[in-house]
DNA sequence: GCAAATTAATGATTTATTCAAG
DNA sequence: CTTGAATAAATCATTAATTTGC
């Protein structure tokens, strides 16, 4: 692991534990006096010098903004694409999402199955705090509507809505309710396309699933 | 095992066993496209909605790090018994660090005891490129002198060099060396406090670790 | 063997943090 | 600097595993 005789230092688990926690704790360019104290420090978990712990948060810097960016620019272009090259039981799974069960769907009412003594338990907290109504944005890339979509979750239903402002003289309510929402309609199904891979579709040339989503709106 | 008039989802093996792959398989934290159709999917094998789907993306993700966290820190305390700093603790040792423990310094004399081969080694690399004589400013604020001073790689070893110019007559020379330094004068050490981590170290009472820190200057 | 009691897992909620847009 | 979206962390709550006494 790390030979005597080693040109490069190699940092012990406890090394480079407290360095991660130095840095999520807010330390991300250490001074000269801060990296020697860091380093007396870490000498008793193993050899470690200055320019190691110099190094170190240099690196780590680079390579978390390195992260974040990526995940910025590819994340939601890649992560809506149900697949993963070199795992052979999730590409059949893919393949089955790609066929038969989504075509069988068809348009039906919002069930809302729920005890009402949950929903009710639901609204209860909800008065409390808003929190319940968790909200995320759909980013289904190919639609300009749906990207601006969201899911939601609401009385123990998670719903997907659609803003349709743009076909609205006034502009669209906002898309959360408080305690109780007003009636909800639900929409016809549509296709959604998402993309996956098959051995050669990387990112560049998608295969198309086909889905239906319901939407519900205000 | 899943009973009719249950509250919370039980998931069926074969939900639980594809729910792993795909984690596996690189999807860690779902957006709604996706756990609409994961959760289309695994509707063959049993009730379950999206919210148990998101629900379970939330949960594995904590908990996959959770376990390693506690991995590493049982590691860390089964070898040495060290602390692990949450971020309380921890920005005590960064006060720490910061202003009181330089009000301490003294000298003691610069051991130095670098082999000379090392040493040329480094003097050669310096000379092919000189990226590792890098410099840069110390700022702690509440010390003038310091926030002047400069940390060096000088032959492996990294020192932190304070301007004392205002004590002589003429201007000190600048704060860096070209091949030779002159001889060193290295501070005395200092105690630094640090203290435990909450979570991993509760069964072990918080154990102070006192560390020292040498300062060299010319 | 078998349940009551206890503990461990894990689903579901709430709170805090982070990042970036306005 | 403020704010909203996203999500990580912490916590609550219920189910499953298991221990234990009979």
């Amino acid at each position: 692991m790390s030979p005597a005789g080693s040109t490069r230092w190699c940092p012990t688990p406890e090394q480079v534990m407290i360095l991660e926690e130095m840095y999520r704790s807010g330390i991300k360019t250490p001074n000269a006096s801060q990296i020697q104290q860091i380093t007396s420090h870490l000498s008793f978990y193993g050899k470690i010098e200055g320019k190691n712990v110099f190094y170190w948060f240099q690196n780590h810097k680079a390579r978390e903004r390195q992260k974040l960016r990526r995940k910025l620019s590819k994340q939601l272009q890649l992560q809506h694409q149900l697949y993963h090259p070199n795992n052979h039981h999730f590409l059949r799974y893919l393949d089955s999402l790609a066929s038969p069960a989504f075509q069988h769907l068809s348009y039906y009412n919002s069930p809302s199955p729920f005890p009402q003594i949950r929903v009710d338990e639901d609204a209860a907290k909800a008065a409390k705090q808003q929190v319940m109504n968790y909200t995320w944005k759909f980013d289904v890339p190919e639609r300009p509507d749906i990207d601006k979509s969201m899911m939601k979750m609401y009385g123990g239903d998670w719903l997907m809505m659609v803003d349709l402002g743009h076909s609205l003289s006034s502009p669209p309510p906002p898309c959360y309710f408080t305690t109780r929402p007003p009636p909800l309609k639900t929409l016809q199904l549509f296709p959604v396309t998402a993309s996956s891979l098959k051995e050669e579709c990387n990112n560049s040339s998608p295969c198309n699933i086909t889905t239906k989503v319901a939407l519900t709106l205000p």
